[in-house]
DNA sequence: GGACTAAACGGACCGCAGTCCGATTATTAT
DNA sequence: ATAATAATCGGACTGCGGTCCGTTTAGTCC
């Protein structure tokens, strides 16, 4: 998790991260594990993450900036492994499928990423202003985007990657499996089902 | 807006409210809208609404809930109104033309509807727990099932109409048209073409 | 009118996310 | 080693939504 500097001014780049500062971002990483695992998402506060880290609070937000933040912290290596399968990894989910098996594929992992991840998820995304500036959704929606016009969509892809992707939403996803015991199969089936038809058209 | 009650012992429905009750509650939706119009619905707060209108806090939600169901309340004629006119309203909104049609309609008159009451609508809709489970979500969610059904949809209606329905989100319309500034007519014309491919089917 | 009761009242209080700034400490140059 | 400097640290503070409970008051029954 640590390495040396192959140049010590560090050209290009951030000007490197004091010691302490890395060393109370790992104890910080660490102990909203811990907290995670112990009681779930939605109960890690800040007050209490920074208690037992044994840091200040402001030291929390100085590294995280906010707490849609950490949570993005915390999701991003699964996040990184998820898009690396889609981008470069075996058909049908990464290259070398038709776009239409690609966006279903697609579609199906995500779901089950959700059902995975997906409390982790929501609290990354539930910052006030912006649900849509998360750069793995915007990501997303441009894959989304991408195989549909290899797919041959011709009517504003932008937008029905837009109208997919809000099918996609791991705040919705979870509701339907967890407020109205929807089985997952059903999510894939029916998401199967819609890109289909918006994909062969009218 | 008061009405003299027929029975003194109001049989069936809550047991009557008491005059400082109703008093108090048309003086915080009056100051409600005084607040929203002078500075927009984000800037309400409880206590800056429980300050003009000359009431103690606790007063306020114990008439509203919360802040959410105090925006619905503001929200609920124009609301009402709108559920009127897609259930029996002339068509093609209303009942007599094509489900299809009926689609389509619904979704640009709620695209127009997001447009001018979207931030009371995501303020309604900002409950931390549930953003589904709010009355006219949920009824325009079986609308769009029930026309689907009407439009010959044979797959998971339910899940088509709750897809469909994400799309039409105020949160994301709203996001759409004011950071990525599309212009509504656009997302009218793309919401067109995909109830259209979605009914149409494969 | 006066007593009784249930409801409404109000504002102190809580936990939360996020901010601010004086004190502290790692780093670099001398 | 020492001083200078810039980043980090910590926790008090703010504003918010929401809760609680002792106090007040409207409606009712005599």
């Amino acid at each position: 998790m640590s390495f040396i500097p192959l140049l010590p001014g560090s050209l290009s780049g951030p000007p490197a991260e004091r010691s302490d500062a890395a060393r109370n971002r790992e104890r910080l990483l660490g102990a909203a594990r811990e907290l995670i695992a112990e009681c779930g998402p939605d109960a890690l506060t800040m007050d209490r993450l920074a208690e037992r880290a044994g840091v200040g609070k402001g030291t929390v937000f100085r590294r995280f900036g906010s707490r849609a933040g950490l949570m993005m912290t915390l999701l991003s290596d699964s996040e990184a492994a998820f898009q690396a399968r889609f981008m470069f990894g075996p058909p049908p989910l990464g290259p070398g499928a038709p776009g239409l098996e690609r966006l279903i594929a697609f579609g199906a992992e995500r779901i089950a990423y959700v059902m995975e991840h997906g409390d982790l998820a929501r609290a990354a995304e539930s910052s006030a202003h912006s649900r849509y500036e998360v750069p793995a959704v915007m990501l997303w929606q441009r894959h989304i985007e991408h195989l549909l016009r290899e797919a041959g969509m011709d009517a504003d892809p932008l937008l029905m990657a837009m109208s997919l992707a809000a099918t996609l939403d791991p705040d919705r996803l979870l509701h339907a499996v967890r407020v109205q015991g929807l089985a997952p199969e059903r999510l894939t089936d029916s998401w199967r089902e819609l890109v289909t038809r918006v994909v062969r058209g009218r």
